[in-house]
DNA sequence: TGTTAATGTAAGCAGCGTAAACATAGTATA
DNA sequence: TATACTATGTTTACGCTGCTTACATTAACA
């Protein structure tokens, strides 16, 4: 039994990840992080300054999935029209923030303040470039504004999918209106993506 | 000083949705709120079996604000066409979101199980009721599906630009495409929401 | 080889949600 | 009116949390 661990730093950031996902992020805690590496409780302290500096750290690694994720729906297959680029990358998208709930919260939650870390900060904006880049290729013409407007346009329609329809495994068995309408949509996203996405 | 309080209950969940909007729901704690209101700190479980049944009564407030800020929206000028109530529901939704950031994010929160909520649940579905009937006048002869999908669509994409207009803040200062997009974005949701809204 | 910086541990603080035991006030009933 | 009951408050305490401080061990370098 080695007193220095070695590598404790990247795999306190990868139990924080898993543990993320399995928990929420709101039901980890810094010490039974520690715990599953198997050092003492203040050992994370020597490599994050607060449990926030972490949490940042696993918000990062999403946003790097995110960014792969959206990257690979559009490249794996170079004959693909844009139109069904454009549509691959929102499923992507959408795939991404409903099966990594609980990390896609994480990194959209005001408990980070992503300004004070600048990697998370370019990590997260690079993923909106993703779609800047789809954009232009759908629409090469485009002015600078209407790129703007279209991708925040594009965004928010997706992070509001993802929320509503996050929700919904509370709504699924209520009958309520919307949770049977959210249910419909749940059930074929394709479809409804491609109804939703006119150009 | 008397024995009883008289009205806690009442008093703690508004001291509850005062402090939830000025700290955030991860900030604030039961004891705090119970010293605010002058009882001892386990005083609230006469009234509420856990945290989070108090906070799924702030949640149900928000929503119940939430209802009368749209109803009021499209109510209070009984001349305006439907494109522009729809117009102004949109925006009076995006107000509330934004000013009332912290509760509107308790609202979304998973940490609240809205299916143990029966109130809740109902007084968020309420607030989807105001969109349907709203959809319904701007566009009287819609399908049963088509109303679903496409109030489904623009909740979604309100959401969706709360959560990421929200975010601007974090992103206003900092040069980066997504940020300096969404902050022309936010200095004029009027005019932005009438391009989007396209019916 | 001795010094120093890096990285681990141990002990402890204040704050948290919550449970259990107890105290007091208001209400129904005899 | 006296008494029992119920509702609603307090006190105390337990185990958790993030985090700080003081100390121990190891690795790297002069």
């Amino acid at each position: 039994m080695k007193y220095h661990h070695g590598n404790l730093k990247e795999e306190l950031i990868l139990s924080a990840c898993v543990m993320c996902e399995a928990k929420g992020h709101d039901h980890m805690s810094l010490r039974s992080i520690a715990k599953e590496a198997k050092v003492s409780q203040t050992a994370p302290y020597r490599h994050f300054k607060t449990k926030e500096d972490l949490l940042a750290e696993v918000s990062k690694k999403g946003f790097e999935e995110l960014i792969e994720v959206m990257h690979k729906a559009t490249s794996h297959n170079k004959d693909m029209a844009p139109k069904e680029k454009f549509l691959e990358m929102g499923l992507a998208y959408l795939n991404f923030g409903l099966e990594k709930k609980n990390t896609y919260e994480l990194m959209h939650s005001p408990l980070i303040d992503k300004m004070q870390f600048p990697e998370l900060l370019a990590a997260a904006s690079g993923a909106f470039d993703e779609l800047i880049k789809m954009m232009v290729e759908l629409n090469p013409g485009i002015s600078d504004d209407d790129l703007d407007r279209q991708c925040i346009r594009h965004w928010a329609q997706m992070h509001g999918l993802v929320g509503l329809i996050g929700d919904t495994k509370i709504n699924e068995h209520t009958g309520t209106d919307a949770g049977s309408a959210m249910t419909v949509v749940k059930n074929d996203l394709r479809s409804f993506l491609t109804a939703i996405l006119d150009f």
